[in-house]
Order: structure tokens, then sequence, then C-alpha cells
DNA sequence: CTGAAAGCGCTTACAG
DNA sequence: CTGAAAGCGCTTACAG
């Protein structure tokens, strides 16, 4: 065998990672004091602190988070649960979670979870109580899920859910703001003189869906103008259910002037319909999205559209996460969701009567 | 005070979760039965196990992993580090890494790191070493970066770089297709007769445009009519910068009539080009593209192109690193990625001689 | 201002 | 096949 080095035997020994107890020992301390000054606590002499610093930096040593979890009842880890609707919605969101947890010491835990899924309350329970996260945000639709209230109080595990309305208490909610980015859309669409509008909605098993069809509806009849049912469909957020929509509208005897898809990527099927069918947009047709994703100035003409904080709404909801648990029960005035904006690019237009109505 | 209930007074007390303490008192074993049964482990009686485990599951126990951890020194949590390249990529990349996850009882930890960053080091190793992660998987450029070997040496944690190139060791290398992929382009593109060609690299700081101009040239070379560097513009994989060099290349006197993007959204902004310059897609110009993310069906024409088994490789990512861990030496046969396919749609013509050259 | 000790919830040699 | 006990690396009353 190879002879040992002079290295100090009590120190190195497991991994070449040191515990807290290694630092102690070359600081001549008890572990205690390490403890302290790691946590940044009072209760050691000026000399002492420095003295144990100066031995933390030589070495690197940074504290295992599962043994001040197990001591303190604390993960270090927030969850984000979600079901993929969009990729860019997701890292996007990511994104805004990541921005609040910058600098906290938490790291975030990825969980995607269909609403569909057969195990959906089984596999949730086990991730978080598994992990006894800290806390945990939901996003995208499972977030409107009714079985989260029940499990995660008895999981006494606080969350946040990020969606289109208020489905819980403030302390667990960030509220979209699709509605009001509808009523936007609306208002847009009745300014430029449209009269026959269409709408492609999302499924309206979402609520995100349900809301962006309802503050759209309310414009146009504050406008005077109510929404023609019949000029209504249903897709799926999808490109290709744009595509479909739009084609169906396009074909319509009276077709509508102007289309209002529920996102950006429909919005982009009905623009490609559009131009299938010969339509100069937005001469012809005025088409809006929503979101103002990157596929929005990706396509010719680009897309008016509705920009949703996405972001800032992940951000806002570390940040409401956070607050609950450090028991700042004072939050003086509630965070609000930063306002959506219309964003007019090259599909508006204002309405001609189209030729030959009927 | 209310009177307690008749609950077990050494049951529930804390939070409502049980401890593996509290099931074993239940079952009238010690912790250790429990420990045995939990793990699936031999050395419990067939009675008695099947006791422990109707308990378990009446009372919804589920082991806390960092308790698990710190007596075992897994941490049951996988990391995952990235710099943002396009949303598309990371989350059919994290899809896959998921895939690799499903069922192994690890949690994905998400900590996206440009390489870039002041601190880089320090905020990898402190991530790192705080979580104790079992392994790290590195996508992106950022698993190109040669800091990473001694760093996770030293924190002796295992991990897997996915990268265009084997910059690392088979254990700890799941290797792109991007040569292979660029190499099909050029075929494409040869086959159908184009000769005068253009290309737009990625930005040659990455090793992935590196190699997929290398591949394109490759193919080029091999059939007799080698790259044209005055044809070659750089891009940084945005659709803007697709666009400008569309535009560029388009400008020429002796424009080319094919053009290679190294990835999607460049080939739609070189697409945009083409239909302002007034050009017929694919009539007086070819386009190609390379990943095969959504964009390439979303534009019109949709777009030929090259794709890419994002998802596969992170899921091989994964098969690798917990091979280490398992310490499974002998691995078969090495894990290949799938191959690239050229994915032929509505951008590719046969070459015809630009009217009036020069 | 500092130490010695118990405890967080698991696992695992060590004895029976 | 099963128990009692030590230990993983931290934190935190409890004494001085």
């Amino acid at each position: 065998m190879a002879h040992d080095r002079e290295a100090p035997a009590s120190v190195d020994r497991r991994q070449g990672s040191l515990t807290m107890r290694d630092i102690a020992r070359l600081a001549n301390v008890s572990s205690k004091s390490v403890s302290l000054v790691v946590n940044g606590l009072p209760g050691v002499g000026d000399e002492t602190r420095a003295r144990i610093e100066a031995l933390i930096a030589e070495h690197g040593y940074v504290p295992q988070a599962r043994a001040q979890g197990l001591a303190t009842g604390r993960a270090f880890l927030v969850g984000h649960v979600y079901n993929n609707p969009n990729p860019e919605y997701l890292i996007t969101m990511q994104q805004g979670l990541l921005d609040g947890l910058e600098g906290t010491g938490y790291a975030l835990v990825t969980f995607p979870l269909d609403r569909a899924h057969p195990q959906f309350t089984e596999r949730l329970r086990e991730f978080v109580s598994r992990h006894r996260l800290d806390g945990v945000v939901f996003s995208s639709s499972v977030a409107e899920d009714e079985r989260l209230d029940p499990l995660l109080a008895d999981l006494r595990v606080p969350y946040v859910r990020v969606a289109s309305t208020a489905v819980d208490v403030p302390e667990r909610s960030v509220v979209g703001v699709d509605r009001d980015g509808a009523v936007l859309a609306g208002e847009h669409l009745v300014e430029l003189g449209h009269v026959r509008i269409g709408m492609v909605s999302g499924p309206m098993s979402f609520l995100s869906a349900r809301e962006r069809r309802n503050g759209f509806e309310q414009a146009l009849t504050a406008a005077g103008s109510p929404l023609d049912d019949t000029l209504v469909v249903e897709g799926d957020y999808t490109f290709e259910a744009g595509l479909q929509a739009g084609q169906a509208l396009l074909d319509l005897d009276d077709r509508p002037t102007a289309v209002f898809a529920a996102n950006d990527e429909m919005a982009a099927g009905v623009l490609q319909a559009a131009q299938r069918a010969g339509l100069e947009v937005p001469r012809e047709l005025t088409v809006v999205g929503f979101d103002d994703f990157s596929i929005a100035s990706h396509v010719q003409p680009r897309l008016t559209t509705v920009r949703i904080p996405t972001r800032a709404m992940g951000h806002l909801a570390i940040l409401t996460l956070l607050e609950t648990q450090t028991g700042a029960t004072d939050r003086g005035q509630a965070r609000d969701t930063p306002s959506p904006e219309l964003v007019v690019r090259e599909t508006s237009a204002p309405a001609v009567s189209p030729e030959g109505p009927r």
C-alpha cells in the first residue's frame, strides 16, 4: 500500500468534502460556533468569526442542505408542477420562478404532471412528501385542479397557484390577466371598425380559454356589437387547430373581417389559412393573437397580439410563496400582476365591407 | 384547552406526517423492519411484511428523502445545468431527462447557468455541493466548458455532458449528431442539383455551430462542389440573424440557389428574407433548416429540415448517468445517439440556373 | 461569548 | 428473522 501523505487524518477522510465538524476542529471551536457563522447569527466573537470564515473560504466548505434540512425541517427546495402547454410558456414561467429564487438558496425542482394522469393525487403526494418541499408553485392548467387544496393542506406544504382567475385565497394565488388581455384585443378590433368578428377560442375546459373568451365577448358587447356565436370555433391552442378553425371561418358565406385567436400559435394557423385561401392580410382579414411569444414576430406579416407578463407572474409566484414561508402575514399591499399590453404589428387593418356579402 | 382526542399520543404529533418509527410502533416491530420493507429488502417474515405494508398504505407513509440521503449519502436529486439556447430545445431536453428519471425516484433540479457568468465556477460548486447531487447533466453549450471536469472531479459528483462532439470520456458523454445531420442537409442540396449554395452558420464559438458547418462542408466537398466561403454568413441562431444573413446572401450579384441554415429559427429568417425580396420559395430558392422544431412546420411553405433526436439524447444522458451510479462498469454495447433524419417538406426544389447571372 | 449533548428521520453493521 | 444502538451532518435549547 502507498504510504499516507501527512494530511491530517481527521480531515478530508470522506470523499474529499469536509464537514462542519472538520472546520470546527481546524478552528479549535465547537461546531456550534461554525454553525452560527455559517448562518450569519450573532454569538461569536469577532476574532473567532474571522478565523472561521477564513477556514470556510479556504476549504470551499458548503453546508449540506439535507443535514440542515433534517435539523430544521426545511428542504431548500421549491417545486414547480405543471402540465406542458407550450414550451415557450413553460420556459418563461420557469425563468420567472428562478428570478424569484435567485439569491435565496432555494433550488427549483421540476415536476410535470398531467391532470388526466390516472394516479394524479398519488404522484403529487409522493413527490411533495418525499422531498418535503418548502413550497410548490402550480402553473398552467394543473393549477386549476380542485384536488390540490385538500392534498397540500393534508401535507401541510405551502403552495401558490398561477391561474387565470382567483381559484384560491390571495396568499396562494397569482391571478392571470387573460380576461383583461382579451378585452384589449376586442377593443382593438372594435376601434378598427370591425363588426363581423370571428374568434378561435382555446379548449373550454381550461379556465384560460373561458377567461379569454369572456373578456373578448365583454369588449364586443360593451361596443354594441356582441360576439356572434356562430363565428366562434373552439381549438386546442395548437397551430393545426388554428389552421383548421381559420379555414372553417373563412369558408363561411359571410366570412368575418377579423379574427381573434386565443393564443399566438392558433393565430399563426389562422394567418396561414388566410394565405392559403388567397386572402391578403391585413387588407382582407385582420388577425390578432395572444401571448406575444416568439412565433408572433416570426410569421409574415407579424402578428398583432396581446403581451402577457408570464415571466413576471412566475417571479410573483415565488415572492408570494416566500412571503407565506417567512410568515409575513402583513403583506403591505397585495402584489398585482402587471397589466397585459396590446402589441400592434402588421396584421391589423381597418374594416372594409367584404365584397359581395351573400 | 381542548381535550385531546383519543389518538395515540405517540403518533401524528408532528405536522400530521408520520415517521418510520411511528409505523414501527403501530406494527410492533423495530424501525429496522420497516426500513427493510420500505426498501424491498429481505429479512422480514411474510406476515410481518404484510402488516407493515398495510400500515404504510393506510397512512400514506412516504420516507423522507433527506433523512435517507443523510444516512446513505444519496440525494435522490439529479441536476440539469444549461444555458438557454432556445425554449423548445430546453423543454425537449428536459422532457428526455424526465423520461429517464421516470420511476427511479430521482427528482430533477433545474439550474440555468451562463458560461459568461462572472462567478461561473463558484455558483456551480455551491449548487452541486450544497445539495450533494447524485449526478448532473450538462446540456447546451455549457456542456462544452473546460472548467467542468476539474470542478466535478474535486466534488466527486458524477456527471454527463450532452455535447456536439465527444468532449469527455464515453461514460460522461452523450454525443450529438450535428455533423451527421449537416451531412444529410448537404447531400440533399447536392442531389437536387444545387451548386451555388449558401450557408448561415451558428456562432463559431459553439461546438454545435462548428460541427454543423463541418458536416455540411464535408458533404459538398465529397460531391465535388466545395462550399464557397463567401457564401457563408455567421449568425447567432436567432430568427433575426437568419433574416439579415438571408438578405445579405440574396443581395449578392450571383446569389445562391439554395441556403442551409444551421437551425430552424434562422432558416425561417432566411425564408422571410426571400419572401420580402419577392423570391418564390422553393422555385427560386431552396431553404433547409436544422432541428425540426415546431417553427419548421409553422412557416409557409413548411421548411425542409433535419430532425435531431433531442429528447432521446436527454433520455440517454440519464441512462448513462445512472449506469455510472450503479457502478455498472460493463455496459454491454455503448449506447448510441439515434441518427438524425432529413425531413423533406416544401422548401426544397431542384436547382435552376438563376436567370441573368451577373 | 462558548461547549457538550440531544435530536431531526433514516440506514446498517452488530448481536442475538 | 429481529432488536438495540450508532451514525449521517447539521441545529438548538441548555448550561456555564
